[in-house]
RNA sequence: GGCGCGAUAGCAAAGCGGUUAUGCACCGGAUUGCAAAUCCGAUGAGCCCAGUUCGACUCUGGGUCGCGCCUCCA
């Protein structure tokens, strides 16, 4: 049984899906003025893996990421840029698309973009303002008003009172309260007609949160299973989500909230204001795409994870361990059997579904073959899916994939090793070749393959001399070249440190 | 000020009221011409103070420190 922590409820609950084998999802995704950094990474990441889990254990999810097109920094950037609001956002829309796939994050089912559901927000918002939630203010935006939702405050634990008390809250003096947020911004003149939507209210564009509230009941239902997003959208944001959702459709709006910890630096938040980010594809220059996703999935979703290049040289590292198991054992084509109707337990399987996914990949593992399915009665495979279940605790679940490695090195066993390339594909992990992991250096060293080969051979030659001295003058030069030798019974292999 | 989260070995990071987490690093051994990789073994832990318990890293209370939200933020 899959156990969710339910930012609600302050605890981990018991998975129930609304409608049975069904799941349906929803992530805030990004506001796209911007490259995305690490922290955006570990969103599209961690809710990337729990989307996969859920497939894996057999439900039907839909998944929905939105994008943010329209907002105040989306405006003002373009402006500085001399750009149009949409080159803008086409532009780092790409850019995201090209980011997220490098990670191996599969796409979602849907990715609407708050520009195309303008009409549905609107619909939303007179359906507020006709429940009395809602009010034009003498500034012109239409405002929502927090006092007369009793449960405001339920997602992230404070009341009124308590925020009213701190002192971090604009005061305007067009809000009844100064809680009150804006679900429809009035135009202002100067601004380009592309920000400009017609409304009974007049001329704007939408506040933030109500695209959330919009999106997600138009393509999930009015009340649906999963919202996930980064914890710093607890609140407000999610918090008004639920406001803007039950008072606009009088029912529960989620059942489960998901909140993923900060990427951290020197032991603080990273964020674009703070100016201690690194964009993903900063990283990706330096470190390889699946070691990033490791060095994700290897801490809890929850937790927060320090960023640093030594931590980035550690996961490096181990994830070097899990590919070297994988070495004698390369993905066998004749092994693959798509969908053989396998999954942890759930209600029926489809599998088959998860291969079909798996090929819209199109970063690191794009053309690997679908993979076995995995052998769900073996052991391992049974404590990586307890762990799994318990709140998706990837840091247990990759243990056990080391302790399948220890296994593999020691009896060579093919078995195990296709069991762990099984596994490592529920967490988008290990579908490459080995060969192709171990040696694919990011542009480290001048020496081509070709140069390395013939060294190799140059080595062989000179060990078959007995000129050791010669042979390990050639490794030496290889290593200071970041090459890495490893002699066997078999011959000479090479990778890169 | 209000609310919340965390503190585990050199570093990273989990589970667990009593029995090896795991990865990297380090030490010893096997293997190797020497290495690397691999295997075997060893070392090494639970912020502080109380309490509950036969027994606490794990539960309870207090303290200390760190982080986050309360403003845009994944």
């Amino acid at each position: 049984m899959l156990k969710i922590y339910n930012t609600l409820a302050r605890d981990k609950q018991d998975f129930q899906p609304i409608e049975p084998n069904k799941v349906r999802m929803y992530v805030c995704g990004m506001t796209v003025y911007d490259y995305c950094h690490l922290g955006h990474a570990r969103v599209m990441v961690v809710f990337d893996m729990v989307y996969r889990w859920l497939k894996a254990s057999g439900y039907d999810v839909t998944y929905v990421r939105n994008i943010t097109d329209i907002d105040d920094k989306i405006i003002k950037r373009a402006a500085e840029n001399g750009e149009s609001i949409h080159a803008l956002t086409q532009r780092f829309i790409t850019a995201m698309h090209e980011d997220a796939d490098a990670l191996g994050v599969q796409r979602p089912d849907h990715e609407p973009r708050a520009t195309q559901y303008v009409p549905q927000m609107l619909e939303m918002i007179a359906q507020l303002e006709s429940n009395g939630l809602a009010y034009k203010a003498a500034d012109g935006d239409v405002n929502y008003a927090v006092r007369k939702f009793p449960g405001y405050g339920k997602l992230s634990g404070k009341s009124l009172e308590d925020l009213r008390a701190g002192e971090r809250v604009d005061v305007t003096e067009n809000k009844n309260d100064p809680l009150d947020f804006v679900l429809w911004k009035h135009a202002i003149e100067q601004e380009a007609d592309e920000v400009k939507w017609d409304s009974p209210w007049g001329k704007g564009r939408p506040g933030w949160h109500i695209e959330c509230s919009a999106m997600g009941s138009k393509l999930l239902g009015k009340h649906f299973d999963i919202h996930g997003g980064g914890a710093d959208l607890q609140f407000p944001h999610h918090e008004n989500e639920i406001a803007q959702s039950e008072g606009a459709h009088q029912c529960q709006f989620v059942n489960y909230w998901m909140h993923n910890g900060f990427v951290r630096v020197d032991e603080e938040k990273m964020s674009k204001s703070l100016g201690n980010f690194f964009t993903i594809r900063e990283v990706l220059k330096k470190y390889d795409a699946e070691v990033v996703r490791f060095f994700i999935l290897r801490a809890h979703y929850r937790s927060p994870l320090n960023y640093s290049d030594a931590h980035l040289d550690d996961a490096k590292g181990a994830l070097t361990r899990l590919y070297t198991a994988l070495k004698s054992n390369p993905p066998q084509p004749s092994l693959v059997r798509e969908g053989d109707g396998s999954s942890p337990d759930g209600p029926t399987s489809h599998s088959t579904r998860l291969s079909k996914d798996d090929s819209q990949v199109a970063g690191y593992d794009k053309g690997r073959p679908g993979g076995v399915a995995v052998d769900w009665n073996e052991p391992h495979a049974r404590r990586f899916k307890t762990a799994m279940d318990d709140d998706f605790n990837t840091p247990e679940a990759l243990a056990v994939l080391f302790d399948l490695a220890n296994e593999t090195n020691r009896s060579q066993s093919t078995e195990t090793a296709v069991q762990l390339r099984a596994l490592g594909r529920v967490l988008g992990l290990l579908q490459r070749d080995p060969q192709q992991f171990l040696q694919g250096g990011a542009g480290k060293g001048g020496l081509n393959d070709a140069a390395i080969a013939a060294q190799i051979e140059a080595r062989i030659a000179a060990k078959k001399a007995k000129n050791f001295a010669e042979a390990d003058h050639i490794r030496k030069e290889l290593l200071e070249a970041g090459v890495v030798l490893e002699d066997s019974a078999a011959g000479t292999t090479w990778r890169r440190a």
